[in-house]
RNA sequence: GGGCGGAUAGCUCAGUGGGAGAGCAUCGGCCUUACAAGCCGAGGGUCGCAGGUUCAAAUCCUGUUCCGCCUACCA
């Protein structure tokens, strides 16, 4: 707002308070939904009945309660301090409000002569110009360099006033030359020691950041002006002994970047300390727990090294401080309401304060205010304390662990169960993003270029805990695939629903692959909601993307095909109830990262009631389990996949079929693999297929190894031998290595005595294995080494 | 100064004690009747470096280098 004014070539004080904050609330009303609309836009079921301003009529008279609640209880107390200040926008900032930068400057090493007796202390500083406000120098009590000061006073330079020596273990004896210019006026630490040694306190700085009268010949001078000039003086006084390039951390403004100054400043201030304490120990006793869990300690870090709280802003915008001066007396009145009289002096000429309070003094009643409080309301009692709180890292301690404070001792009990710190999006190289930087993404533009469904997902899918998100529009492009893939797949289905006639539960025949999808769709729904109850929502979505992308549609839907498009009408009418319950099942589990899409879907699908959005979100006990259908499946697919495998590597076009001879040992294998004849020859492009036991292998054939058993591919004219050396070398090259790794494991005596049994037998159980699949790999390599070409 | 996080395939990143993974990119083959924004297949890694604990380490411990962030009153 005050950007806005000073491009109109004015300022606040020129426009006035209250035109002021009227102009502010016609900026809120323009701007402030702007966040709300992006939450919106991405789908976001939020009560939005719900949506709250902290400087709403309700909230400001919890402002007000809490205020004077804690000023009675002596948690706010009004006094003076150095506060951080910033000479531009003409206020007070919270410790927290100060960014500190590295910064390039100078050491200067200024002589303070003795008093008496000739001689001088040489101070290093890198603020000569506050030498003005100097009250003292100080020493440490230990430092034998200066053991016989006591009671000795040097001369100011340039004012030429005698100021004490003393003592303080403050000092560092090993910094700069272990004596240390005491500032009472102008920086935090000389404050502290100057309260214990009973030092006068001037101020040699104004709120412009200008020297004062109290600055003798700098009157007037801005503050890095006046260091010039000093320095100049200094040195034509023989008193700068030198200089050095020193690089330290100054505090800026975090708003406009000015550096701050430190000011001696009367303010309002709430001491934390009892209530960091209870915040702290809610968290530690695990009333409220933080995810992922290091930022819990960041917390405790914070709580335990906190100092007061200065609140009070000399800015327009913001609650007013409910307290009022007599004008009389000078009796401050803290209350809710303007007291009628001065209860000292029976003054009425009583004026408010005019400073109002940080705005995170608002925010941190948020949790209680926004739900009625001081008032005792139903909504109180229903959500409070809140299961979850979400939010960014950067206000962990702005927001998160005010609210903490203000909840607990407000309302005796934690605002929220858990607070979840999600990632932080950054722009693709990693830097997080800023207005300055001009590295903005606006979420309304990806939504445009390339969808909610696609941006959300994203979102999710790289929201792993603990890690930022580095933010590139290649990754959302991929996800926007995703959402094309799950609507050409309802498209498949949709094609082939009977909108009139499914069959019934009853009446279903449940085919291999469809006990398997049921079977893996229980499984995913079950570790999909774990994933999610643990904010652990990289990993769900990804389970998703798996599922969804490649067991539903690459082997699934293909498989599915036989049934949809066969003649058997039984068969057709089963299959089409099947498809259409897995695909809802599946849009149910992907509705909470893509909830476009999958209402669109869910929409035109038949039986589907009502929204996707109150639909129940798919639960294991749904579907039917069946450990023999996914074992089945495996071997199905391996043989399958097998096959593909040559075909691949052989070069061989899909235009042409192929023959193939199964040599498969079980018998209830080999009846699984005949009852799913149509899928290999569907899936693996297959003519011909013989099946047996000890099937000879024929002369011009590959060979793949599935499970244990193995497939022949006829390539009669096809079959480059040498090629398929090469081929079957490599398979048993990598096999023996594992098998090398398993049996070094088998030979070591420790691992034999010493591992879980389980994990032994596991080893034993894949040697077994993979020396069947190496022995039958050889075999083959022995038949085409037998007849060389 | 203190603290936290990261370093794994060309890129972006999952994976916290028992067979190194995904997406994208690359290479080869396919316009196969939901989908070329697709399908099928392939190649690719000394898991930053050095030690240690362990039968077993990307994973635990110590040290170290580089990068990022937070925090702090050594003037």
């Amino acid at each position: 707002m005050e950007k806005d004014l000073a491009s109109k070539g004015t300022d606040r004080h020129e426009v006035g308070r209250d035109k002021f904050i009227d102009l502010v609330w016609e900026w809120r009303e323009k701007y402030g939904g702007l966040i709300v609309n992006q939450l919106k836009r991405l789908g976001c079921s939020c009560d939005w009945s719900r949506e709250r301003f902290t400087m709403d009529d309700g909230l400001s008279k919890a402002v007000k309660e809490v205020f004077v609640r804690l000023y009675e209880e002596g948690l706010i107390y009004r006094g003076d301090y150095i506060i951080n200040w910033c000479p531009r926008c003409h206020t007070a900032l919270a410790d927290l409000e100060v960014e500190h930068r590295e910064t390039d400057s100078y050491f200067y090493y200024i002589r303070y002569p003795f008093q008496h007796g000739g001689g001088h202390l040489v101070i290093a500083t890198t603020r000569p110009e506050t030498l003005l406000g100097d009250t003292a120098v100080a020493v440490n009590p230990e430092d034998e360099r200066y053991k016989e000061l006591s009671d000795a006073y040097v001369l100011l330079p340039v004012l030429k006033k005698p100021i004490p020596v003393i003592f303080d273990r403050y000092v560092d004896t090993g910094f700069g030359t272990g004596v240390l210019k005491i500032t009472p006026a102008h920086d935090p630490n000389d404050f502290e020691i100057g309260n214990v040694h009973k030092l006068e306190r001037i101020k040699v700085i104004d709120e412009d950041g200008r020297m004062n009268e109290l600055a003798g010949p700098y009157k007037g001078m801005d503050r890095f002006e006046c260091r010039e000039k000093i320095l100049e003086d200094l040195e034509s006084d023989g008193l700068l002994e030198k200089t050095e390039s020193y690089q330290h951390a100054v505090g800026h403004c975090y708003r406009c970047k000015t550096m701050i100054e430190p000011l001696l400043s009367k303010q309002w201030f709430v001491k934390v300390g009892p209530l960091a304490e209870e915040a702290s120990r809610a968290v530690r006793e695990g009333k409220t727990t933080i995810y992922p869990s290091n930022w819990e300690g960041v917390y405790f870090e914070w709580m335990n090294n906190i100092r007061d709280w200065c609140v009070s802003r000399q800015i327009w915008w913001g609650h007013r401080i409910p307290a009022w001066y007599c004008q009389e007396c000078g009796e401050v009145h803290v209350a809710k309401e303007k007291p009628l009289a001065c209860s000292t002096c029976q003054s009425n000429d009583l004026v408010q304060e005019t400073d109002v309070l940080d705005t995170w003094f608002s925010s941190a009643l948020w949790p209680f205010s926004t739900l009625g409080w001081p008032d005792k309301t139903d909504e109180l009692k229903t959500f409070y304390p809140t299961s979850v709180l979400i939010t960014g890292f950067d206000i962990l301690f702005f927001w998160v662990a005010r609210m903490m404070m203000m909840g607990i001792h407000f309302m005796g009990d934690i605002p929220f169960r858990h607070v979840y710190i999600h990632a932080l999006v950054r722009d693709s190289e990693g830097k997080k993003m800023s207005k300055s930087k001009g590295n903005v993404i606006d979420p309304l533009e990806v939504m445009d270029k390339f969808g909610t469904d696609a941006f959300r997902f994203t979102l999710a899918a790289l929201a792993a805990q603990g890690r930022d998100v580095k933010l590139s529009e290649e990754r959302i492009s991929g996800y926007r695939h995703f959402v094309n893939k799950i609507w050409n797949a309802a498209r498949l289905v949709l094609m082939n629903l009977d909108h009139d006639e499914n069959a019934a539960k009853e009446d279903r025949i449940y085919t291999l692959p469809d006990r398997w999808i049921l079977s893996r769709l229980g499984q995913v729904s079950e570790d999909i909601s774990q994933a999610i109850e643990d904010y652990r929502f990289n990993e769900a979505a990804g389970l998703c993307y798996q599922f969804v992308w490649h067991e539903f549609c690459d082997w699934y839907l293909e498989m599915a095909k036989q049934g949809l498009y066969g003649k058997d009408k039984a068969m057709k009418e089963s299959s089409r109830a099947i498809v259409q319950e897995v695909l809802m099942a599946s849009l149910k589990l992907l509705h909470p990262f893509m909830p476009y899409v999958t209402e669109e879907i869910w929409q035109k699908l038949p039986g589907a009631e009502g929204s996707i959005m109150i639909a129940g979100f798919p639960e294991a006990s749904e579907f039917i389990r069946d450990e023999d259908a996914i074992r089945e499946m495996d071997l199905l697919m391996g043989l399958i996949t097998g096959i593909r495998n040559i075909r691949g590597e052989m070069n061989i076009p899909p235009s042409r079929k192929i023959s193939i001879a199964i040599d498969v040992m079980d018998g209830k294998e080999s009846g699984v693999l005949r009852n799913n004849m149509a899928h290999i020859q569907n899936l693996a492009n297959v003519k011909d297929v013989s099946i047996d036991s000890g099937i000879p292998k024929p002369e011009a054939s590959a060979t793949a190894v599935f499970g244990q058993n193995q497939v022949h591919v006829l390539l009669k004219g096809l079959l480059d031998f040498a090629e398929e050396r090469k081929r079957l070398r490599k398979e048993i090259t990598k096999l023996e290595k594992d098998i090398g790794i398993s049996n070094k494991k088998l030979s070591n005596k420790g691992f034999l005595e010493k591992a879980p049994a389980e994990i032994v037998v596991e080893v034993k159980e894949k040697v077994n294995a993979l020396s069947l699949k190496l022995e039958k790999l050889n075999q083959n390599l022995r038949f085409f080494e037998a007849i060389r070409d």
